[in-house]
DNA sequence: GAAACCGGCTAGGAAACAGT
DNA sequence: ACTGTTTCCTAGCCGGTTTC
């Protein structure tokens, strides 16, 4: 900080002043310590990409400095790495020449993506997959040694032989079995990917189908083309379908360009051929494009229907200049995204369908409405290839024709989509609900009825749990709910930032806990600890609403005395219970000393310390909750340090409000021995009651909330 | 009247999710 | 894999209220 803002930067080594800091995950720091001097951004550079060799250990730079704390190699990833090398090889306007190994590194970063795709996922088609593939291998010999390793730990040694022969792998870079079953095949003379695509036609079958004639789907590549169809396409009080293909790029920095825009209405559907109809930029063909884009969009009377229809728009104007913005200029649209979260927050009560069924998006719209899934195989095609082929054609029809049937359906009937019947309002963007005001009906609705098992179902089959032995692990989007939970006296762990989803299929094996998640890798976890071990809890309600269907689906009971009796911040159940005069005491102490107490201080305040309060039995009857709680004695206490506890645990006495040690009936503190937290019982456990009164009175304790919460703030 | 506290608001980071 | 959007969470700020 000090040589930036002296500008010492070309006085100072680089490399030293820069690599503690990136050891510690500072970049940022590092991106403004070279700000304004290219040959350090340079060299800069030139040492992260080194980083970013095979074979580098970044531990070897860590022990070459032993004096930097807190660590954070993982953020120093090939592949985090990598990421950032390209973002500031772009940002310092350097030559992608000085980056090789970051280049390197994020080609194979895509191609495990796309193997994934192809062989677990098995969403991408073989000539697709194999498209990509060999634009990105190109001719490195490290990156085809890559790809071999990936194919025999992903595929069978036959697929990664077929593979291997397609792409021309190097042979001698195959592993034995993958070399011997190539050769077999060479000699076989079968180099065709025969079993590639079993059974297509099945396949397909089972998917959504392009319910017009082939005939009715017209390539629009010309400005005749265009002027042939204007009239139809302009036709006033229509609806139409909308949708755009791009060819995905795997490489940051590359942007997209428009391929092909449908537009499906009634009988037919329209696919304009961007490419050919944008070349020239400035021709005669792009502004009678542009103009009959322009003219569709901004025409109220006809609807447009989309599913996330601004940002394929947005992209519209990369290919033509013309239509730059057009997304703003839009009158008649309706966006059926917007329309298919209202759905999900009205709670589609359809069982076994929704995100847990693998689908997501469009393709679950569909499923949702129309009963039957969208064929996403040619979605990562290359779409700038000419001509495209049948398959392409196809999915593009059927991609914006859906819009128009899923549209024709949801009007028909639209309360059983618990829709209103004005599906317009429907797509208004939901705005965040300030505390206090009425929740909307399909909201309340929602989280009260849990989505994968109705609650008579619940509590008709499962026993009920008593909420002190529930245990349940959160990944890292849940730590509202797990708060929540330990509100309530649930034993929630949640997984840190940088851990894996992996860890929480661990953690519920080793300790017997529920996954709770709110992600896609709901369905890896459910198979690793079966489908009752793990809950995918919608992410978009607020934590206590995720809260309250969580405690329903598992039929959990949650008593008076459950509230608070676990630590909110650590989830901690141990408690130090301290009378408020010995946290008088505690917090006069702990302001006043100044390092290790004199011997005569420790003398005093030991024989004070004698005194921890009065016995459990003998506590007045001021407090409201038993909580799993001792008294606080001597023996608990650092003998140095008056608010730190003999485990190291230091007292947070410092957020202890003055005033509330003069709230009236107030006669006990609750320390937590993990993290040092005080409570007492303040108002914010008459909220908590207050907030889960309905999860409580379905399970009435023998203690009732406190009548009276005192009027201070406090922590519980 | 000053200080402390509380609750609402907002910006920013992180993650998920939508598209290809 | 990418980009762009949305959402949640947290920290910090600010104004109103409470306490002394």
């Amino acid at each position: 900080m000090l040589g930036t803002t002296l500008k010492l930067q070309p006085e100072l080594d680089v490399e030293k002043m820069s690599v503690p800091l990136l050891l510690q995950d500072k970049v940022a720091l590092v991106e403004r310590y070279v700000a304004g001097f290219p040959d350090l951004q340079r060299r800069l550079l030139a040492l992260m990409d080194s980083w970013c060799q095979p074979g580098f250990d970044i531990k070897d730079v860590a022990r070459q400095y032993p004096q930097v704390a807190s660590l954070s190699l993982e953020k120093l990833s090939p592949k985090v790495l990598s990421r950032q090398v390209l973002r500031l090889q772009e940002q310092f306007g350097m030559v992608p020449a000085l980056c090789p190994h970051a280049a390197t590194q994020q080609r194979l970063a895509a191609l495990r993506h796309l193997c994934h795709k192809r062989f677990v996922e098995k969403s991408l088609s073989q000539e697709n997959w194999a498209d990509h593939v060999q634009g990105l291998v190109g001719h490195s010999p490290w990156l085809q040694e890559q790809l071999s390793q990936l194919l025999t730990s992903l595929g069978d040694p036959g697929t990664a032989a077929r593979c291997a022969l397609n792409l021309l792998l190097p042979e001698d870079q195959l592993p034995a079995t993958v070399a011997a079953e190539l050769s077999r095949l060479q000699l076989q003379g079968r180099a065709a990917d025969a079993d590639s695509r079993p059974n297509v036609k099945d396949m397909k079958d089972q998917h959504y189908q392009l319910p017009i004639p082939r005939e009715n789907v017209y390539l629009l590549a010309s400005r005749e083309d265009l002027a042939r169809h204007e009239g139809a396409l302009l036709q006033p009080q229509q609806v139409v379908g909308v949708d755009l293909e791009w060819t995905p790029v795997f490489v940051a920095g590359g942007r997209p360009r428009p391929s092909l825009l449908q537009v499906a209405m009634e009988g037919r559907v329209f696919l304009f051929d961007i490419l050919a109809l944008t070349q020239p930029p400035a021709g005669q063909g792009a502004q009678a494009f542009s103009q009959l884009v322009a003219q569709l969009l901004s025409d109220p009377s006809i609807t447009k229907l989309g599913y996330g229809m601004a940002g394929d728009l947005q992209k519209l104007g990369t290919s033509c200049p013309a239509l730059a913005h057009v997304e703003k200029q839009v009158l008649g649209g309706m966006d059926l995204l917007l329309v298919h979260r209202q759905m999900r927050v009205a709670g589609m009560p359809t069982p076994g369908v929704d995100r847990a069924s693998g689908l997501r998006g469009l393709s679950l719209l569909v499923q949702q409405v129309l009963g039957t899934t969208l064929d996403k195989t040619q979605q990562l095609s290359n779409w700038d290839r000419r001509p495209l082929c049948e398959e392409q054609l196809i999915y593009a029809a059927a991609d914006a024709y859906c819009l128009l049937e899923v549209h024709q359906a949801l009007c028909r009937e639209p309360a059983r989509f618990h829709l209103s019947g004005d599906l317009a309002g429907s797509q208004r963007p939901r705005h965040r609900e300030r505390p206090g005001t009425q929740e909307p009906p399909g909201l309340r609705e929602a989280s009260a009825s849990p989505r994968q098992v109705p609650v008579a179902v619940a509590e008709a089959t499962i026993p009920r749990v008593p909420a002190r032995t529930f245990r349940v692990v959160c990944d890292n989007m849940l730590q509202g709910l797990a708060r929540s939970l330990r509100c309530l006296g649930v034993d929630a762990h949640v997984l840190g930032s940088s851990e894996d989803h992996r860890r929480a299929a661990e953690v519920a094996r080793l300790e017997g806990r529920i996954i709770l998640t709110s992600g896609q890798p709901y369905h890896t976890l459910r198979a690793q600890v079966g489908a009752g071990r793990c809950l995918l809890v919608d992410g978009s309600l607020k934590a206590q609403q995720q809260a309250k269907s969580v405690l329903r689906h598992f039929n959990v009971r949650v008593t008076h005395e459950d509230i608070f009796s676990r630590c909110q911040a650590c989830n901690s159940d141990q408690y130090l219970k301290v009378s408020r005069d010995m946290m008088k005491q505690l917090m006069w102490l702990s302001s006043h000393q100044e390092g290790p107490w004199t011997s005569g201080d420790k003398a005093t305040h030991s024989q004070e310390r004698q005194e921890p309060g009065p016995a459990p039995e003998e506590a007045p009857g001021g407090s409201t909750h038993d909580r799993p709680c001792r008294w606080l004695q001597a023996a608990d206490l650092c003998a140095e340090m008056p608010d730190m506890l003999a485990n190291g645990t230091r007292l947070q006495l410092a957020r202890v409000p003055a005033g509330v040690l003069r709230t009236p009936g107030l006669r006990h503190f609750y320390c937590c021995t993990r993290c040092g937290k005080v409570f007492w019982d303040g108002s914010h456990l008459g909220r908590v009651a207050t907030h889960f009164r309905d999860v409580l009175e379905s399970a009435p304790g023998p203690c009732e909330p406190s009548p009276a919460p005192s009027p201070a703030g406090s922590s519980f």
